[in-house]
DNA sequence: TATAATTCGGACAAAAAACTCTTTAAGGAG
DNA sequence: CTCCTTAAAGAGTTTTTTGTCCGAATTATA
């Protein structure tokens, strides 16, 4: 029913940057800080998103992550497939090594629509339009962030 | 995207013993072979079923586990608030503490009516039904057994 | 009663996931 | 060139999940 926290991150930092002006790097730290996340660790699966393409990061001064050339399109199932693995909607859902309708297990003919509606609903969700949702200020990106004082 | 291996362990076993003549205990052993998953595992996954009130077990000879009365009727949505924790099934995609339209995620609109998708088709599937499906011999409930001949 | 078969319970071990720390390299500004 | 800021890289730690082991309790049967 759930992502891994790994994954949580990845979406809430892709999304929050694409908030972010296009071309200006955005720090770790106020990623980490706006999400209340560790920063540590999500550096690393920042890191990691920069290796598979989807980021650009810069050091120094002025530097920071920024979402790469075109990839403001991303899907999350394209974000998911590097942060689960390539064949993360390849599993049966009982744990049996294949998800086909010839080995199926007692779940397979109820799940595999649900499953495949995940995954249209994976595919059609990028980005920007995420990200878009966030600027209305209808939807949270993460709860009670440390600056969230209703002053 | 998946359950916890505890939580498949857990199917698996419980639509096992299901297909297997009520009132008869079924041994941990010849589940656990039958599933082709660690025996002393399995154990403590159906010693915690009998103390949520699923199975009972017997000890000594002629012992083993097998469905409590009335539990043949057992839905998945119940096995897994048992394994995954009550409220398995409250938890935002994204990982923020709650999940409700007042405080939706940029995922939340999208996410739901998926959710609840699955929600009833885990309250629709009994042990009773699945066990049917697969004494069809149409259903696997594990790859590749040890012995492929059930009985 | 003795014995073998089984679950029970707790401690333990290994592996994976989540998270931290430290050092290094790179880049911008004075 | 030097200083400061930032990400990169890798090793290390903690926590959770998964899995193992063993001795004790229980029960049928001979
Ligand atoms: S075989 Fe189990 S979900 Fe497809
Ligand atoms: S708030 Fe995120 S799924 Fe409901």
């Amino acid at each position: 029913m759930v992502l891994s926290r790994t994954s949580q991150y990845a979406i809430q930092a892709l999304i929050y940057i694409a908030t972010q002006a296009p071309g200006e790097p955005v720090l770790n730290r106020d990623i980490a800080e706006r999400l209340n996340v560790p920063a540590a660790y999500l550096a690393k699966i920042l890191q990691n998103l920069c290796k598979h393409g989807l980021l650009d990061s810069f050091r120094g001064r002025l530097g920071g992550f920024c979402l790469r050339e075109g990839m403001h399109k991303s899907t999350l199932m394209h974000v998911l497939q590097l942060t689960e693995g390539p064949d993360f909607t390849k599993n049966c859902i009982l744990g049996l090594k294949e998800c086909s309708d010839e080995t199926a297990c007692p779940m397979h003919f109820k799940w595999k629509p649900v499953k495949n509606k995940i995954i249209s609903m994976l595919n059609f969700m990028t980005l920007d339009e995420l990200a878009k949702a966030v600027l209305t200020g209808k939807y949270r990106l993460a709860d009670l962030p440390a600056s969230a004082i209703p002053s």
